[in-house]
RNA sequence: GGUCACGUGGCCGAGGGGCUAGGCAGAGGUCUGCAAAACCUCGUACAGCGGUUCGACUCCGCUCGUGACCUCCA
């Protein structure tokens, strides 16, 4: 961490709707559960913001100077595709329609998301479990479960009793439901139900002979349900009760809301102190989601290769436009809005490449100290970007008035300015520079610009400017830009 | 239908009872042979109607609009 005291750290508890300031239970040390993706289809973008959303949060603490464990799943397991009766393992569908098997499937998504995680800049969590490699810890839970009263077996499968939870502890809280309410808005009509009441939820699952994704159990053959994974990792790798639990905000209710049943009828404690919830991507006001259709894949982004996009944006643009909402609010996705956040991205990292060219001189006529004291300030209050985005654009001020010689830092000040832009930058947004600035690896490119800017000089020097001004238009045709500055012309890549 | 959010200037988006958000676009200016970039200046926006208040875009109520969850979903 940097000299200048981070000062406390706030964030929204969604358990409590209230900003918080967050106090580990065990400092230095943090214990930090994401909900992964279930490995059945490509990432979109939505998905992306999620995890962007607790990549920052890791980051902050991070350089808060905690020492987290991060722990963010990979659901390979149990989800099911249709109503429960008649349900089908989303992974087992797949496999059948491409004729693989399901692990195959797993091994397929789990790349590609990884994949993606690695384009946009998302850091790799400490501990990446997976439900399939967590089995016996979850037969152990339902196990816990049914010893407490509060769970019961029906036809090979295992239920999850929320009434009779509901009269001891209190169940709704995070998503601040009420049992008679949720009784009574039940669209499930259907009475052949092995389940008691339509609330209960399935902890195990009787699997079907066709099944293909099924172990054994006291219960028979079948797979665990489709609330019990994270529990059971999030216990086993951060302990009955850990700090902070993120996800996205439609996972709230019911995943969310049962995850703290089972822990609490289990182990008999809440098992989660923050509860954090990242807000939605919409697309035309409408929520990004797999089932709407109106998703698009990092591929078709990169490429523009898709009916909502007017043109491809990298990675990184996508990334600063993400950054530039808080993460409890809808972002809507739009072109005029990427394009706006491409341009500010440029300009933002062309700022960086000026910092180490500064010159410095005996005056300051900056407070750098006030700006990092701004930018700490707006991130320890609920992970605020936006805000320290716009402190970042009054560096970019400062650094490009300084270039112009128009505003003057000492060495000192523009020390602690480039550690401050490189942290913020860099460690805490974890926006990086792109491929587009590696323009000088070429040296034969550079070596030819440098000879066409040579010839133009030449013709200036003549006060010839239709052959300078020519060689500027057809550089610039072929996508060179050339600018003149007091200290000779430069060249960028358009 | 139930629950909960949100509605900010041309666009995207912060904010918070009186004090500049920021980005992009636009207008004017400085610099420049001309451009580009950079820098400076500018628009006085907070859905509507009431109420609380010395004062509300910010609090309360109602209306309208939009969305999320209630079913797998980040």
């Amino acid at each position: 961490m940097s000299a200048s005291s981070p000062g406390p750290f706030f964030l929204t508890n969604t358990l409590t709707r209230r900003k918080e300031e967050f106090k580990p239970l065990r400092p230095p040390h943090v214990g930090l559960y994401v909900c992964g993706p279930t490995v059945y289809s490509d990432v979109h973008l939505g998905n992306v913001r999620s995890f962007l959303t607790f990549d920052v949060l890791y980051r902050w603490l991070t350089q808060l100077g905690y020492k987290v464990r991060y722990v963010r799943n990979i659901t390979d397991v149990g989800h099911l595709v249709d109503d429960v009766d008649h349900g089908e393992d989303k992974i087992a569908k797949r496999a059948r329609l491409e004729q693989l098997e399901p692990m195959e499937i797993v091994q397929k998504y789990t790349n590609g998301f990884h994949d993606v995680m690695r384009l946009f800049n998302i850091l790799p969590p400490s501990i990446e479990p997976t439900a399939t490699g967590h089995l016996i810890e979850q037969i152990e839970m339902v196990k816990r479960i049914l010893a407490s009263g509060y769970g019961y077996e029906a036809n090979g499968s295992v239920y999850f009793d929320v009434p009779s939870f509901a009269e001891k502890h209190p169940y709704g809280e995070l998503s601040g439901r009420k049992i008679d309410e949720l009784l009574t808005n039940t669209r499930d009509t259907e009475g052949m139900d092995e389940k008691r009441s339509p609330l209960d939820f399935a902890i195990w699952k009787k699997a079907e002979p066709q099944h293909l994704m099924k172990w054994p159990s006291p219960w028979g053959e079948g797979f665990p349900g489709w609330h019990l994974e994270c529990s059971a990792m999030s216990t086993k790798y951060l302990g009955q009760t850990f700090d902070i639990h993120g996800g996205g905000m439609d996972l709230k209710f019911p995943h969310h809301e049962c995850e703290i049943a089972q822990s609490v009828a289990a182990d008999g404690q809440a098992p989660v102190r923050y509860w954090m919830h990242g807000n939605m991507l919409t697309v035309n006001g409408r929520k990004m989601a797999k089932s709407e259709g109106n998703g698009f894949t990092p591929e078709e982004l990169l490429t523009g290769n898709h009916k909502l996009l007017e043109k491809g944006y990298s990675a990184m643009t996508v990334r600063f436009f993400m950054l530039q909402c808080h993460y409890a609010s809808t972002l809507d996705f739009s072109n005029a809005a990427m394009q706006a956040s491409e341009k500010g991205l440029e300009r933002l990292m062309k700022a960086m490449t000026l910092l180490p060219k500064l010159k410095a001189s005996d005056a300051d006529e900056a407070d750098i100290a006030a700006l990092e004291q701004r930018c700490h300030a707006a991130m320890n209050d609920d992970l605020n970007t936006p805000v320290m985005i716009a402190e970042l654009f009054e560096a970019v001020r400062i650094i490009n008035s300084v270039n112009d010689g128009k505003l003057n830092l000492t060495t000192t000040s523009i020390e602690k300015l480039h550690g401050l832009m490189h942290t913020m930058v860099h460690e805490v947004l974890g926006l990086r520079a792109e491929a587009a600035d590696a323009k000088g690896e070429d040296n034969a490119l550079d070596a030819l610009v440098g000879e066409c800017i040579r010839l133009r000089v030449e013709a200036k020097g003549r006060k010839d400017f239709a052959t300078s001004d020519a060689i500027r238009d057809r550089l610039a045709a072929i996508g060179i830009i050339l600018k003149d500055t007091k200290e000779g012309t430069t060249w960028e890549r358009a």
